[in-house]
DNA sequence: TCAACAGTTTAGAACTATTATAATGTAGAA
DNA sequence: TTCTACATTATAATAGTTCTAAACTGTTGA
């Protein structure tokens, strides 16, 4: 992953245009060995570190919501203030730290498989998550 | 639960003057059989459905802030639009309707005990609770 | 090759949920 | 009844996000 090249093909075999913005994020988001949660926040102090060409804010907002309708990027529900965004879409949960505002993810081998024994007529299962609220032992 | 003096009791035990804000807002949120889940908005809508005396929406907020720190109402996170709140406060999973934008409890009896295999050094767990998103069958 | 067009970026305005402010009102204690 | 801390309120402020509309750019196909 230390050519552009991947980054043009994705995104343009996604019907997204490769614009330099996009490829710009693409590297920020993509271009490393762990996957990471950020806000959107988050993900403009990384461009601006990263780049000298700025990004406008409105192009980071739509350049997230373009890769979340393509799925690269996951939403993860944690609380009403900020959205927080997930590089890793695999099917898997989370740890939430309410002191350090840090989410983690749980590796899936480390959960049992959770068992809804009901359902709701008419509507289908598209994806069970575990939140796992934790906070510092006192 | 026909009785204001109940919640009288209820508030002032927990160190909040009973109100009538305060006390019409009880009304409106636990004088039910079911529990519920709402936002702000439902709740407003609520109020003035059931008063001809404005509540400020203020005091709406600080209402519900003061109840949910009580331990009278549990938020929920599903989406960074609203905060949702539910009015049952026990360990519970819920079911998330994404076409009607709806949640749904899901008794702790039909969920299998969800068990985490691994914990992070130096942080106690608070919360483990599942979200379910469904949609529309086909 | 390049004109044309659809898609994209952008600054800034608008929007919306929520919180802060500060003046007024009120419950409860003495 | 008087006093005070707590509560309510209208309104302003804030912050995250979305919208707007003009400028720009990648791609297509003549
Ligand atoms: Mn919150
Ligand atoms: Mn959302
Ligand atoms: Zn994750
Ligand atoms: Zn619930």
């Amino acid at each position: 992953m230390l050519n552009n090249s991947h980054y043009i093909d994705k995104l343009r075999s996604s019907g997204l245009r490769p614009t330099k913005q996009r490829i710009k994020i693409c590297e920020i988001l993509f271009n490393t060995e762990k996957t990471f949660h950020f806000t959107i926040n988050d993900l403009v102090k990384k461009i601006s570190k990263a780049t000298n060409d700025k990004i406008s804010l409105a192009t980071v907002y739509n350049t997230v919501h373009a890769f979340k309708k393509k799925g690269y990027l996951k939403e993860i529900p944690i609380n009403s203030d900020q959205s927080y965004f997930d590089t890793n879409t695999s099917h898997h949960h989370h740890f939430y730290d309410e002191n350090q505002n840090d989410l983690i993810d749980i590796d899936d081998a480390d959960v049992e498989p959770v068992k809804i024994n009901t359902r709701i007529p008419g509507k289908k299962i598209k994806s069970v998550e575990v939140l796992v609220k934790v906070e510092d032992a006192e």
